[in-house]
DNA sequence: AAGCGTAGTGATAGCGGTATCAGATAGCAA
DNA sequence: TTGCTATCTGATACCGCTATCACTACGCTT
């Protein structure tokens, strides 16, 4: 019962016997009768873990790499019993996000073995919303809050009580509170209006978002830090409130064009609104871009649907579902190492996405 | 070695003393001592296959939804040689239809502890849809097809040359070669065409879909039949030719509403054209639904974010997406089985929903 | 009556890792 | 030397699920 010198002789090859095994992917065993030590051994080293000594590491490092060894994320987090699954609540599909917003996420938590569990919390009251939480708890490791949700500090406190780690999608900025995944709102706004003044426009008007939102509030920020910096005056009557939906969108450029001294581009806070707002040109008989440029922001299908294509900022919204994923899982694997509780602000490049719906001023 | 009958008695309970499980999901052997049987019975049940009697599968069920169970798909990737993965290939055109449909799709392959893997192919000439087919069937055990992708017998072809089978999602008819999962796109039509005459409506416009669709072709007919069925005239000049994008929408209402004789209503094949011919006729001072009636197709997004909201046919994609995923799943437990190989032709009820775009026409 | 499928079900043994605890080795005070 | 931590390593038992095979009924031949 204790042959364990004479390894590789008739000992029955770990692996070959196996009808079952398919792929042909290293295992832990393998890498560690490589490196002549027990599996356990590995899965120490691999994980990071500090009573290995070093030269044994360094052994068990160089049959890693000679296998090419990764470990098998299925068999990991089975073994840890850790609870693999990840809720991604979403409210109000309204935005576009959510096919996109998908897409990312289930190619993240196929990579990572998690199990991708959709809630749908339409217009809950804040007390419905801590229920909500409070049950979804009990089968979760970790949730998503995109937007509108992750705006909220009583869901992700609600979260926090039941000691369920959640990340935030899309906010306008950094907290404390909880993990995020965004884009420099603040800057892509920026860069998007100096497009609009690099393009000749000098009066340019500005729908803003639903206020509750904190994105919102960036957008604004870096339209008027753009303005400011080309010596722009922002008219304030050009400065309008929108609420991200397409209607919205509709009643803000009404007032806008109804003004006597008419803006020569408008930039709305979202796709849908910008939308709207080619809508209501093309009502008032307006060429766009000829007569008025439009731009967006976000980058939803509805960017492209419109006619003309709305020049917008990408806002990669799978890649950073993607990210979230990721961002979650470690944070339940290092709660209960006690490890760094910070809140993580991950953030992801945007881009100026240039298409048809901008154009130089007509000279007047 | 043969007392069956004891069950439930001294048995060490199992997921009790166990110390080490951390999540409070819901195990297989939860189920089974639910349901009373083994949990290799509840896997066979989960599974689809095709050895359990009736009566106990329904008890499986029963339990399964009792007690809210998901299968672990960690373990299940561990445990199983066999891959249930199942692709979901998207393309561009139609992806309003896409959150929709991930949801759906997502939901039933969390039931049956199916994988879910998307692909998507964006304009690819045939040759790359074969090359991208073949590659495609190595780590897969179905795939189903949205549209456009559904129309190409050439890609459903591929998939049966690779042994794969396939789900065709939306089609306009039952087909020969795959098994469809769709709505009954005649009649839906006709009964929207009724509605709009019902209103009072006679002078109607209609807004084909991409030709190379069957469904474009089925609404059609079933406009049609309702006109003829009601005694009225279809004038060909208010039959215009669209693409089911919004721009080809808004180039079929500029010659619509260029007639001397304008129509009263339209009715386009899906509601991004809708959508457009809302804008084109807000572009030309007329209101919706006062001078014109519209209505569209799909019940997608858009339709609720366009004002006036479409009046439209509710296609249930998520729950279209899910029964794919079923049918799917049979095929592929019966593959095996040489079982039959008949395409199955699954239609799914569809919904009329009202909406503020439909108004008795003006009396002129 | 004996033989032989054939459905339906259960027992067992893993899949590739990790938690847990026991054992081995070494270091160092008593 | 003995005892007793402290450090490192290995053996064992699972995580939740499924492949495989054994077994039980119940027909149906011959």
């Amino acid at each position: 019962m204790s042959e364990s010198g004479e390894r590789g002789g008739d000992v029955p090859r770990l692996g070959e016997k196996s009808g079952r095994r398919r792929g042909s992917a290293v295992t832990i065993h393998e890498v560690a009768r490589h490196a002549n030590v027990s599996p356990m051994t590995v899965s120490r080293v691999i994980n990071g873990e500090s009573n290995v000594r070093d030269t044994t590491r360094e052994i068990v490092m160089q049959a890693v790499r000679a296998l090419n060894y990764r470990p098998n994320p299925a068999a990991r987090l089975l073994a840890g019993a850790r609870d693999t699954r990840i809720a991604l609540i979403y409210s109000n599909p309204s935005a576009s996000y959510l096919s996109e917003m998908l897409v990312g996420a289930l190619d993240g938590s196929h990579r990572t073995a998690a199990q991708l569990v959709l809630d749908r919390w339409d217009n809950l009251k804040p007390a419905a919303e801590k229920a909500a939480a409070q049950k979804l708890s009990e089968g979760i490791a970790g949730v998503i809050l995109p937007p509108p949700l992750c705006e909220s500090r009583a869901i992700a406190a609600a979260f926090a009580a039941e000691g369920v780690p959640a990340v935030a999608l899309a906010t306008g900025q950094a907290r404390e509170d909880v993990s995020c995944v965004r884009i420099d709102d603040f800057n892509a706004a920026r860069e998007m209006t100096q497009h609009l003044i690099a393009a000749g426009h000098t009066r340019i008007a500005f729908i803003k978002g639903q206020p509750t939102q904190t994105a919102s509030q960036q957008r604004l920020e870096g339209f008027e830090a753009a303005m400011a910096e080309a010596d722009l005056e922002v008219d304030p009557a050009l400065v309008i409130q929108g609420f991200f939906t397409y209607k919205s969108g509709l009643e803000a450029t009404e007032k806008l064009l109804a003004r006597k001294r008419v803006p020569t581009a408008i930039f709305a806070s979202n796709d849908d609104m910008a939308a709207a707002a080619i809508s209501v040109a093309h009502r008032r008989q307006l060429d766009v871009p000829g007569d008025l440029s439009v731009v967006g922001f976000d980058d939803t299908p509805i960017a492209t649907t419109v006619w003309p294509e709305l020049t917008t900022v990408r806002q990669p919204i799978a890649a950073m579902a993607e990210a979230a994923i990721n961002l979650l899982l470690h944070k339940i694997r290092r709660a209960k190492d006690r490890h760094s509780h910070q809140a993580v602000d991950h953030l992801v490049p945007y881009e100026l996405v240039k298409r048809d719906s901008v154009a130089p001023p007509r000279k007047s």
